[in-house]
DNA sequence: AAAAACATGTAAGCTGTTACATGATTGG
DNA sequence: CCAATCATGTAACAGCTTACATGTTTTT
């Protein structure tokens, strides 16, 4: 029931932007950083069928230009609502650990879905969650023995430069939404 | 045939560092950040099953101890030479865009079985794909309009901000070998 | 004696991958 | 007219997730 995968929901926030086809989806992925949540038909053809079938979107298609058929799938009330409760949950440290990318996702779609307030909300549960578990592989990198392997270290260190950079990103996101704010 | 998912890989690695239980596994998963690999037995023992099924592990069982018998795994020739072909490849510009943290893997587990020649290519090959995709991705944001969605272009910004993190890392990694080059 | 942690698994269900299939339209 | 691209799919397969199952040893 529902949508439940990273890629359902990034279809459901693409068309809740605006309506689409399978194949416009499929040349967005194509050619953006978004083909991360895959790309090829056999995923993306079978998710939009499953969406439909769940009556998050309805699809309908436009015969007028061509013979071709041409499917143009939009999101319902109710997959708003379900794209709405999923963008709204709050920051969790697993979340941060385990599907740091299912985050920004969740960032990236919630325009227009979450006010001012609950998206500096979002960014402000990812600082403290992403700034605590830097601490955390830190601690982990100094409890590390001496003769420990220096791949794994440098592993690790790749690991907790990459979150810096996500505290530091989200940080700065949010002096941007700040001084919006502060401008009203 | 063969390993075939990170997971695989990550364990026949892990057994390569030194023979472990499946349990042994499953608490490393637990407590380091290769938790990302997941984790749950659902996923270890049926791939500890596939790598031993294609000849890429053994287990002893030992009951010395107790009445509950406890396996240890560890790999076989056929099983290093597939890590070690692992190890080595190339880094391909599809990696860093779509398998990121697989390649992150790959150094990590490449300790006694690439020479320091190899490690050192590995990450040259690294930084210059890297960077070269973040120039990409910096074209991408320079391109969108005036009025593209706030939450898209921050999301672009997340990402080049998390690649060029890896650089950086991947960079003074490379720095590091080299030194203990010239120290040799 | 009970609870927690040890240790190893299985089963159902879903999703994604790869590869193939099909026909329409457009550009050279 | 031929190739490329448009546009939408299907089928087989493998892997992961969640949840459950089972019995042992240690801790309290």
């Amino acid at each position: 029931m529902s949508a439940t995968s990273n890629l359902a929901f990034a279809l459901l926030g693409l068309l809740h932007e605006r309506p689409r086809s399978g194949y416009d989806l499929r040349k967005l992925f194509a050619s953006t950083p978004m083909a991360h949540y895959s790309s090829s038909p056999g995923a993306i053809y079978p998710a939009l069928r499953r969406l439909e079938r769940e009556g998050l979107i309805t699809g309908s298609v436009d015969r007028s230009q061509s013979l071709r058929p041409k499917k143009t799938f939009r999101p319902t009330a109710k997959g708003i609502r379900q794209l709405k409760r999923w963008t709204s949950q709050p920051v969790r440290r697993e979340d941060v650990v385990f599907h740091l990318d299912e985050l920004v996702l969740r960032f990236s779609l919630m325009a227009g879905l979450q006010t001012a307030a609950q998206t500096r909300r979002f960014l402000e549960g990812f600082v403290r969650e992403v700034e605590a578990y830097v601490l955390e592989l830190r601690r982990q990198e100094k409890a590390l023995p001496a003769d420990a392997p220096l791949h794994g270290r440098l592993a690790l260190q790749c690991g907790i430069e990459s979150y810096r950079a996500h505290a530091r990103w989200a940080r700065r996101a949010l002096r941007g939404f700040n001084e919006r704010k502060e401008r009203q």
